[in-house]
DNA sequence: CACGAGACCTGTTCGC
DNA sequence: TGCGAACAGGTCTCGT
């Protein structure tokens, strides 16, 4: 799905303007119509469609990988999962075959959630926090520090890709930054977490930072069949270049599974850890 | 606690 | 050309 560079890029459009639409920070959701109802994590659809109109859109933020809208009485999270994405059209558009939950605007307008995949999810409660409450830490909060870094990997003894792909160790990461990421701190995805020392704790910290800021400039990455506008596809170091070479090193980038997800890296520039 | 497998879904691409 | 398998940016739950 979108990882945090994407969500931030949607979040950023929705709430200033951008991707063609424009901003909808002020404007009123008159009415809420569900055509998947299992996109809806909570309220009961009956009660999310009398509950959401007439509330208007104070703001517009984004958490981890949710983006959050912050209305007059309630907050509505979104999370798009592997192909979810929010769309403005107006109204007078016809209803796209993966659209599963529209909201009718003023100014004619809809806001469409569209999620081929059907993995997506809504949720409209009165306390965000309640949804938000396990996320880690935000990669960005400068108030993250090296030191906080290096103690919370020192508390598991986990692999570092399923590490980092965990929400509540850190929020936002998905499986394209975190190969990217690895890569670009020169560490292996099968690295146990404990075993990192303060430097090479802080480089990852770095790296992380660095490649999602990448994103963020680039406006995220547009893969497959979803197009989102960014081209940080065109920079990816190792992501989805199995038997190419190593944008470093020149070495044929591998691709290994897992925990079930594609991983891709550099034996030289990300060196087994000894004893793996 | 850490890990792996299965589930939830549809669409595209790959290999024979 | 056609068909099944593998694969896809995520997360949850269950079993070991």
């Amino acid at each position: 799905m979108p990882e945090l560079p994407e969500v931030e890029t949607i979040a950023n459009a929705l709430r200033c303007g951008g991707r063609g639409g424009p901003a909808l920070l002020g404007r009123c959701i008159c009415r809420g119509c569900l055509m998947w109802p299992r996109t809806l994590a909570e309220p009961a659809p009956a009660e999310f469609e009398t509950r959401i109109g007439g509330q208007a859109i104070r703001d517009i933020n984004r958490r981890g990988k949710f983006l959050i809208f912050r209305l007059q009485a309630d907050s509505m999270l979104v999370h798009l999962r592997m192909s979810g994405d929010l769309l403005v059209e107006p109204q007078t558009a016809p209803i796209a075959p993966h659209h599963r939950l529209v909201l009718d605007l003023d100014g004619e307008l809809r806001l469409a959630f569209n999620d081929p995949r059907k993995f997506g999810r809504v949720w409209l409660v009165a306390d965000p926090q309640r949804i938000l409450a396990e996320l880690g830490p935000e990669p960005l909060d400068p108030a993250l520090s090296a030191n906080q870094f290096y103690e919370r990997l020192q508390r598991t003894h986990r692999q570092l890709k399923p590490l980092l792909l965990d929400q509540t160790f850190i929020a936002g990461l998905g499986n394209i930054y975190t190969d990217e990421a690895l890569h670009l701190a020169g560490l292996h995805p099968l690295h146990n977490s404990h075993h990192l020392d303060r430097t090479q704790a802080a480089g990852l910290l770095a790296s992380i930072r660095t490649v999602l800021e990448e994103g963020i400039q680039r406006q995220g990455a547009s893969i497959d069949w979803v197009y989102r506008g960014g081209d940080f596809q065109n920079y990816f170091r190792v992501y989805q270049r199995t038997g190419q070479p190593c944008p470093v090193c020149g070495t044929t980038v591998e691709r290994i599974v897992i925990g079930q997800r594609g991983t891709h890296f550099c034996r030289v520039c990300q060196p087994a850890p000894k004893g793996e």
